[in-house]
DNA sequence: TCTTATTTAGCACAGTTGTACTGTATAAGA
DNA sequence: TCTTATACAGTACAACTGTGCTAAATAAGA
C-alpha cells in the first residue's frame, strides 16, 4: 500500500501511478477510490494512526503489572519490528508534510496531542495512577505530568534517531535505553527519596 | 535562498527554477554554479552545518561559566530564533531526505555523530570535565557519557516537537525545558557522590 | 583596439506528475 | 431478458521538473 512506499522509497516517491502499480490497480481504478492524490494519502496516514491507536488501545484491556502495560504502549510509538518501522517513516514524512501541506492539517492538530495522552497514559500506569480520561487532561500529579512531557520528548528523540540510522539502533538497544529512561525518570521509591541508584 | 525555500515550502518546493527566481538569476545562470540539482543540494547542507558549526565554535573560544557555555552550545541546536528555525528546518528536512537521497550520504554520515559530539562538548564544559578532543571520542566518566547520549536525544525531541509545532512551544519554554532537563540530567553536586538526589 | 574567457540569459527537450475523460467489463435488479 | 449502476482500464493533457544547448552580454588582457 501506501505506507510500503513511503517507507521505502521516502514520501516524494508516492505517486499515484506507483501506488497503482503496488495496489494491482490501473490509475483509473484508484481515481474511483480517491478523487485526488491527497484523499489517498489521507486516507493512508489515517489508516496508519488508526491502527497504531487500536493496537494501543488493546493493551489498555487486559490485566498486566502497570509497568509492563506501559511498557507495551510506550514500545507502540518506537520502530522496534518491521511493522512499526513502517508505522514510524510513516508518521514522521506526514508529520513533515503537514508543515506544508494544508490537506493535512488534521493530522497536524492530532499528532501532538496524541502522542503525549499515550505517554500521560503510560506514566500512570506505570506509576499506578489513575489514567487520564480525556485526550488532552493532565496528570493529576503534577510533578508527574511533567516527567510525561519530558518522557514523550525523549521518545520522540528516540524515535527520530532510530528511524535515520536504524543501524545505530538495534531494537535491544532501544529497549534498553527506553527502560533506562523510565527507571531515571520514574524511580520506584517514594519521589522525595534519593532516586539514585537506578541499575548501574 | 535554498534555506529560505526549504523553510517557507519545505523541501519539496525546493525546484531549480524557485532557487533560481528566489537567487534574481535564471535557471541557466544557476546551472553555471551548480551542474545539478543535487550539488546545489548538498552545497546548501553543508553550508548551512558549517554555519551551525562555526556558531558553535565561537562559543567554544572566549571564557565564559562552563554551565553558561554549555547552554550557549546546545542552544544553537535548537529553533530559538528565526535563524535557527530555519537551520532546524533545513535540518531535519536534509536528514529525512538522505535516508533515501543516496547524494546525501555524505551528510547523513555525519549527522548523528555530530549532533552528539556536540552534546558531549555541552555536558562536559557545563561538569567542568575536559571535553572530548576528536569527534567519536567518548566522555571519560562513563555516566556523564550517558547523560550525555540522553541529553542528544532530548534535544533531538524538543527540536522535533519545537519546529513541528512552533505555537505550542514558544522560546521561552524551549529554553525552560532545556534548562530543567540539564538540571534534572547533571545535577549540581559533588562528581564522586551519587547521581541523582535532585532537589525537590 | 581586438581577442578571449567568464558569466548569465533563454529556450528546447524528454521525462514525470496529477487529473480528467471515455470506454468497457461485471454484477444486480426488475 | 433489458436496464442500470458500479468498478475498473486505458489514454490524453496540461503543468512542471531537471538538464542540455546556444547565444548574448560582460570583463579582462594584450
Amino acid at each position: 500500500m501506501v505506507w510500503d512506499v513511503i517507507s521505502r522509497d521516502g514520501i516524494e516517491g508516492v505517486t499515484v501511478r506507483k501506488i497503482a502499480d503496488r495496489a494491482g490497480v490501473s490509475v483509473g481504478g484508484l481515481r474511483h477510490y480517491f478523487d485526488s492524490q491527497r484523499g489517498l494519502f489521507l486516507f493512508a496516514a489515517k489508516a496508519m494512526a488508526d491502527k497504531v491507536a487500536a493496537r494501543i488501545a488493546g493493551h489498555l484491556r487486559g490485566d498486566l503489572p502497570g509497568r509492563d502495560r506501559a511498557r507495551l504502549i510506550l514500545e507502540e510509538l518506537l520502530p522496534l519490528d518491521a511493522d512499526r518501522r513502517v508505522d514510524v517513516d510513516v508518521w514522521l514524512a506526514c508529520m513533515m508534510r503537514s508543515r506544508f501541506d494544508e490537506s493535512l492539517a488534521e493530522l497536524h492538530a492530532l499528532g501532538l496531542p496524541g502522542e503525549r495522552h499515550v505517554c500521560r497514559l503510560a506514566v500512570a500506569y506505570f506509576c499506578g495512577q489513575p489514567p487520564p480520561e480525556r485526550n488532552g487532561d493532565p496528570l493529576g500529579d503534577a510533578h508527574l505530568d511533567r516527567q510525561a512531557l519530558r518522557l514523550h520528548t525523549f521518545i520522540d528523540g528516540l524515535t527520530l534517531q532510530a528511524a535515520m540510522y536504524p543501524r545505530e539502533f538495534p531494537v535491544d538497544d532501544i529497549r534498553r535505553l527506553l527502560d533506562e529512561e523510565l527507571a531515571a525518570l520514574l524511580p520506584d521509591e517514594p519521589p522525595n527519596q534519593r532516586p539514585g541508584a537506578s541499575g548501574r
